[in-house]
DNA sequence: CGGACCGA
DNA sequence: TCGGTCCGG
């Protein structure tokens, strides 16, 4: 998903500690995916209340924001609205991928073969409108602010944090930094761990921040030049030049100054150039967006989260208790800077 | 994913 | 107290 940049970009290792006293946006279908390739019983099933619905995506929203605001870090959770128009092939493209994969699994089931079975479900993963809305009343409950994007999530959070309006964004798509964000967090989880796409493996992931600032002072270019790179490498909107990674797109650009230079050297193109430039320099964005903390509504947590989809009120009991403390001292801090 | 639990 | 395993819903 989105363009591999991680060759060129400049990062830096962290630790959940330098979040702390910072307001982030956070790209809830990123999350959300994670949460549900991760969140998964041995054999891959995911987690479920007595009705079969998924539950592993509330599982993570909530124990997740909770952790976060325990280690002071304050989340505005951004969820993608309409496509952007030429996000299309894109999207047509995961979807025969995840038809191949449905095939595949039910073979997989015909045939017995169990590894394969838990390596293809946890592939698949459906993010429904029902799931969002639930996510979206729990966020409410929790007194946590969200943001509905008009399109894509990663362009409304990039354009918050580069109108200081949070001080970075949690994703894992580079493509933030075509947006305009300036620090993008990534690889954010307490114990600095991720599950290996269908393998009951782990693989060591330590968080890390990507500077963009020093990333374009590095590389002596400017947004809209990385814009260019990114384009010839390929993004979720257009097919990039064959055999033409980021370290390569850098020099190209470096040595003929702009894309249509190259474009017209290498005798190609790529379609609909300006529109997805003007998209990545300026996409349509809710401008005022709430960042704010509100109150926790206690009750309603408990009716959505153990009477729905049956949680243990044992084990939510001691998250709600932290997530009220948590705001009391939150509304404390504001007083506090205001006086 | 992240916490609980357990044996060294 | 550390590292592995189990479990949540």
């Amino acid at each position: 998903m989105g363009v591999d940049l991680s060759d060129i970009v400049v990062k830096r290792k962290i630790t959940i500690k330098d979040l702390a006293n910072m307001t982030v946006a956070v790209d809830a279908y990123n999350i959300i995916y994670q949460f549900l390739s991760s969140i998964r019983q041995p054999d891959g099933t995911p987690l479920m209340d007595r009705s079969g619905n998924v539950t592993s995506h509330l599982s993570g929203i909530f124990y997740r924001t909770i952790t976060m605001l325990e280690s002071g870090i304050k989340p505005v959770y951004v969820f993608d609205g309409k496509p952007f128009r030429l996000k299309n092939r894109t999207l047509e493209e995961r979807r025969i991928v995840k038809e191949k994969n449905i095939s595949d699994l039910e073979k997989a089931r015909e045939e017995g073969d169990v590894e394969k079975i838990r390596s293809l479900s946890s592939r698949i993963n459906y993010i429904n409108a029902d799931m969002i809305r639930e996510i979206k009343e729990l966020l409410t409950c929790m007194g946590i602010p969200y943001v509905q994007a008009p399109t894509e999530g990663e362009a409304q959070a990039s354009w918050m944090n580069g109108k200081d309006m949070v001080q970075g964004v949690i994703s894992q798509d580079y493509d933030c930094i075509l947006f305009g964000a300036k620090q993008i967090y990534r690889n954010i989880t307490i114990y600095g761990r991720r599950k290996v796409s269908g393998k009951n493996i782990y693989i060591n992931v330590s968080p890390e921040v990507i500077e963009a600032a020093e990333t374009f002072r590095t590389l002596g270019m400017t947004r809209e030049n990385m814009i260019d790179v990114a384009l010839l490498v390929g993004t979720d909107f257009n097919t990039g030049i064959d055999r033409v990674g980021a370290r390569t797109a850098v020099k190209l650009i470096r040595k003929y100054g702009s894309i249509e230079e190259v474009l017209k050297v290498k005798n190609r193109e790529i379609e609909n150039l300006q529109e997805i430039k003007d998209f990545f320099m300026h996409p349509p964005v809710e401008e005022h967006p709430d960042t704010t903390l509100h109150e926790v509504k206690r009750e309603e947590i408990f009716e959505m989260l153990c009477d729905r989809h049956d949680f243990s009120k044992d084990r939510v009991l001691p998250y709600v208790e932290n997530l009220e403390k948590v705001h009391k001292k939150a509304s404390q801090f504001n007083l506090d800077s205001f006086f």
